[in-house]
DNA sequence: ATGCCTAATCGCATTAGA
């Protein structure tokens, strides 16, 4: 079972590389992320044609989060985090799939760092955390995927010193990324991957993505029942070279049955 | 310290991304 996450950065802007992909690699869940589309305006009737059953969450102009199930139509389980917040941006979306639980997530990018953006980052990070927790006392077997706006490590950025006052690689979101982990979550690329530099976004600045000036900030995280069960985990990175490409590239991992 | 590039919304320049 292949389940892959896609920032894809305007879902109707993107939808021929989105098309393309799905029919080039035929991935059996998908999480996309930055819809940046009304919930009125998602082309479910492309995506159908292209044998995948969809729910999303959008919202006008900016966010938004879908997982696409090939074959079907996932089962949605919750939509935005369940805590009872109030949250405007749409960031969250969860279903059943094929037994496993699939939650898409949107983590926001806080930048300026420090301000208002930062702080609203954390504070869905914290949200984040706390239902993870829950998720591994049900002893379900989920997936968290998506765009994390976290480089975990200096191996997961270009060039690191650079990047230090980032609010996607200051030490209290990486800790906060570290911490998640901690609760028993598998980092899939990085698990089969040990001491590789991958990238899973490029700049559209300064011709990034030909210099390979990326960053790692799209994870899937596996639950620790599922960990065994994980064969492969990449990145398309070609995807990220496609004309009218999104500035992330399609990652995914293989579970075995 | 700032803009680069790109999308969305707008209807031309601004906001947000990371």
């Amino acid at each position: 079972m292949r389940i892959a996450t896609f920032n894809v950065n305007g879902v109707n802007g993107r939808l021929p590389v989105l098309l393309r992909w799905l029919e080039e690699t035929r991935p059996d869940v998908v999480c996309l992320q930055e819809l940046k589309a009304p919930q009125e305006k998602f082309p479910e009737d492309a995506i159908a044609k292209a044998g995948y059953g969809t729910i999303w969450h959008g919202q006008k102009s900016w966010n938004g989060v879908a997982i696409l199930a090939r074959g079907g139509k996932p089962l949605e389980t919750r939509r935005g985090l369940p805590d009872g917040l109030a949250d405007d941006q749409s960031r969250y979306i969860e279903a059943a799939v094929n037994g496993l639980v699939i939650g898409c997530l949107y983590l926001p990018n806080g930048n300026p760092a420090p301000g208002p953006k930062f702080d609203y980052k954390l504070a869905w990070f914290a949200r984040l955390h706390a239902y993870a927790a829950q998720l591994l006392e049900m002893g379900v077997p989920a997936v968290l995927a998506g765009d994390y706006n976290v480089m975990p490590t200096e191996l997961d950025v270009y060039k690191p010193e650079r990047w230090l006052t980032d609010a996607l690689f200051r030490p209290e979101v990486r800790d906060a990324y570290a911490a998640l982990v901690a609760q028993g979550w598998t980092d899939s690329l990085r698990q089969l991957h040990p001491g590789e530099r991958l990238y899973t976004f490029w700049d559209y600045f300064r011709n990034a993505y030909a210099r390979d000036a990326g960053l790692r900030i799209d994870h899937l995280l596996l639950s620790p029942s599922l960990a065994p069960a994980l064969k492969a985990a990449e990145v398309d990175r070609h995807v990220r070279g496609w004309e009218k490409a999104s500035d992330h590239a399609p990652t995914w991992i293989e579970l075995a049955d």
